[in-house]
DNA sequence: CTGAATCCTGACCGATACTG
DNA sequence: CAGTATCGGTCAGGATTCAG
């Protein structure tokens, strides 16, 4: 199905809101990282936790119920002492990592470019 | 080039913290928009003030500079009275277009049943 | 181990007014 | 027309502590 960068900002009345708010959800601070770090397998909060550089566990357990929710994360709780909680991709979530990936590999093979931009750009304005 | 997930979020000490913060950029709450708007043609301050529905004339101005400032958009003053100023996608601009529509276009395609899956644990939450 | 609750700081961002 | 400047409210998100 042919799309238009035209989608990417529907206006409300066109149901854009809908549309406009998946991306936001997918692309914020954390859950993006998060969904790509599961896709290595399923694993449990404190090796997702070590695995996900620099977010606090506050935040970890907080953004993960997002995915959760949008049905991206499954979660499995096992009945035992200590407790043990482990999260893995589901079939929808694992549809993710394809664009994901395209937007990934976007950013990795022009960043040589945007960081001279930046470094021209600032040299400009002092 | 083979890309695998975990190039989305590699530590910094593999130089991974300026990948992240490409993404991180584009994904922002108004960049991506702006520049799905762009793609639409070259046009004025005043004209991207009323097609990307609901910004503030103040959050135009300050979203538009970090893609300036990369490289994806080219800003031309024209000295004029009253001033012009417009704003294009450059090649580089152009060239993110492609993975956005492919991210955009996955939202739009599970969309519903994202929704499905929202209704589903708000209900099990109660 | 997993995660909820509380506190707190700074960033985001809208509204408004002003300028070249 | 295309910004800049200032104020102020909201909220993301880190640190820490408590609980099952």
């Amino acid at each position: 199905m042919q799309r238009h960068a035209t989608d990417l900002y529907q206006n409300e009345a066109g149901g854009g809101r809908a549309i406009r708010a998946i991306p936001d959800r997918i692309c914020d601070k954390w859950t993006m990282l998060i969904v790509a770090t599961l896709d290595e397998g399923r694993m449990r909060f404190t090796d997702l936790h070590k695995r996900v550089t620099g977010i606090s566990q506050r935040m970890l357990t907080l953004t993960l119920r997002n995915p959760e929710r949008d049905g991206l994360v499954f979660r499995t709780v096992y009945a035992e002492v200590p407790p043990r909680v482990e999260y893995a991709l589901t079939p929808l979530g694992e549809s993710l990592i394809p664009p994901a990936l395209a937007l990934a590999g976007w950013a990795i093979e022009h960043s040589p470019r945007i960081g001279a931009s930046r470094t021209a750009f600032d040299a400009g304005r002092q």
